[in-house]
DNA sequence: CGGGATCCGTTACGATACTG
DNA sequence: CAGTATCGTAACGGATCCCG
């Protein structure tokens, strides 16, 4: 992997391993699903990577081709995915419907920003999303924003704000983490955990309906 | 993961890393998706492994749940998946639907055993049988034993022998590679790189249906 | 022979400091 | 901001040995 430790194996799984199975790559991934980022910005959301690491891994993910130097303007440089790296998908959205049905043990800690939110939202989005839904909503999770675009059915979620919004949802992390653990009630969730703020009248529905279908999808599995 | 390096992070795929993120752990959760297995048929299959690594990540998968040691007659330890490790199962299909798509680069080696067949044919045929399919089929892929079973589309692959098939089909692991690489044409394949004995006549079209879904579906993606 | 435990050299990781 | 350099520590990999 890092250097030469390939499993070597002739198998679809260690080859997939081999590129995404280091310490820390599928975070780093996950961090990427939620839009393009820069080098501090990664690290950030990364809470305490080491500088070298970082930088060795998003080396190797862009030489297999996962990921690539983009422009973020003004000079700056950001990591995007590639077609290749957007396959991964699928594998990390498993690895988060694996993984929500553990407590959180010991001393953790939140990360240093919530792209993982937007990658999981999103990844749970394009499954849930039905074909007739259409809107925009601009989240606000403890203050940070996210943005959920549907169209015809096809769900994308980005951290960063929302342009032109259809509404405006605000929640906690500790409240969404919650509800995934099956903590809390969907309906309480919604009434007593969140505010919606209607801007188009009309699409609150829509927002509702695949909220409670996302949530339903993580507590049934 | 192994002793103190869990990410403690506060992110479902974080905590899924945790527990199954440590180089090895998803190759050998690989290969317990086969059906049950000793400590040495784990050390095979796995070309290489040190003795005592494994001995640490079976420890530390049945601290965590997802396996348990069972009795595999005249006092032989055998390592199982719990209900917890069986949900797994959709990570690993997903890893395999990733790697296939990649060529096998440098000095690779076949694994020591085929259990890694067993499961990516299983998860496959999970996904892709259709509810009024009913076979068993024995499968042997170099020599080596593959049962696949099909009822009502509930399918499982097992590493071992089949009772009481309805067919028996014989092909070669690098000619099941080319295929899953879109190297091998299915048709060709099918005609050319294998052989199917049928002993219940009727059942070789739902058993060549489900290949061709499985093909199918490796390739578009 | 199966299922490990122990030891040891090598490699990767993690923290801190430093640089363009 | 975006990394590079250094270095102590922890994990890995290979071998050997042990016990039923």
């Amino acid at each position: 992997m890092a250097k030469n430790r390939s499993y070597k194996l002739l198998c679809p799984i260690a080859r997939a391993l081999d590129r995404i199975g280091d310490r820390w790559t599928l975070l780093i991934l996950r961090d990427l699903h939620a839009g393009p980022a820069r080098f501090t910005e990664l690290q950030r959301g990364l809470t305490g990577i080491a500088a070298n690491l970082l930088t060795e891994r998003l080396g190797k993910l862009v030489d297999d081709g996962l990921i690539e130097k983009g422009d973020g303007g003004h000079g700056a440089v950001v990591y995007e995915l590639t077609d290749l790296g957007q396959q991964t998908s699928e594998i990390i959205f498993e690895l988060a419907m694996f993984g929500a049905q553990f407590e959180p043990e010991g001393e953790v800690v939140a990360p240093g920003n919530l792209r993982t939110v937007a990658t999981t939202l999103g990844a749970a989005a394009k499954r849930a999303a039905k074909p007739e839904m259409n809107f925009r909503a601009a989240l606000k999770v403890d203050g940070e924003d996210i943005s959920l675009d549907v169209e015809n059915g096809q769900a994308t979620a980005i951290y960063g704000s929302c342009p032109d919004p259809d509404l405006l949802f605000r929640t906690g992390y500790q409240d969404l983490l919650a509800v995934s653990e099956g903590d809390l009630a969907p309906d309480q969730f919604l009434r007593e955990h969140s505010e919606l703020e209607i801007i188009t009248p009309g699409k609150e529905g829509e927002f509702t309906d695949l909220m409670s279908s996302i949530i339903g999808m993580i507590n049934d599995q």
